[in-house]
DNA sequence: AGCAAGATCGGT
DNA sequence: CCGATCTTGCTG
């Protein structure tokens, strides 16, 4: 039984949620095709004082979806061409993201986004209640690893260091 | 108004 | 290793 995650699952710590997306499914419709993967790999930003969440820039038209309630749809475009998709996690007022890295038969944020077809139109989109992006339990437990976020190192050494990447192995092709 | 850098990727 | 490509936040 697939059930579509709701705002008792993302509003809560963004060192929580962020593991647990791990082996949920992320469903995308598109002209009335429903695309499913496995998300299998994401990091997590986690408030003003994490120098590698672009909410330590302050509360600004790009980051002020993050200062919402866990839910909504946070992206952004990057080195010009590459959208990123994160959800925002946390209680309205704490600003915290999951960047979405890697799903089961993609690995890479831009890539994720290039096939998927989301950009920016996607800023703000509520996943409890969109009809063209959510995500679904789909009770499995995989085992679940941990390592330091990737392309922040201009954050300095004690966020840069912080093991706030989250990912399985489980589901790589054989 | 101008500028440097960026939560990346694909090709040498 | 390097270029693509453009938004953003900071400086002035």
């Amino acid at each position: 039984m697939n059930i579509r995650l709701g705002n008792d699952f993302f509003c809560r710590d963004v060192l929580v949620v962020a593991p647990e997306l791990i082996g949920k499914t992320l469903v995308r419709s598109i002209d009335g095709t429903i695309h499913k993967s496995i998300i299998t790999e994401v990091e997590a930003y986690r408030g003003v004082e994490d120098l590698a969440c672009h909410a330590s820039k302050g509360r600004t038209k790009r980051t002020e979806v993050m200062f919402q309630q866990g839910g909504l749809v946070y992206v952004y475009l990057i080195y010009g061409m590459y959208w990123m998709l994160n959800f925002v996690t946390g209680d309205s007022g704490n600003p915290q993201a999951v960047l979405i890295r890697g799903i089961n038969d993609c690995y890479g944020p831009g890539r994720i986004t290039k096939r998927l077809s989301i950009n920016g139109d996607f800023y703000g989109e509520d996943l409890v209640i969109s009809s063209r992006l959510w995500v679904e339990d789909r009770n499995s437990s995989p085992v679940i690893q941990s390592d330091t976020r990737i392309g922040v190192e201009y954050a300095g050494e004690e966020w840069a260091s912080k093991p706030w990447r989250f990912f399985t192995n489980d589901y790589l092709k054989k």
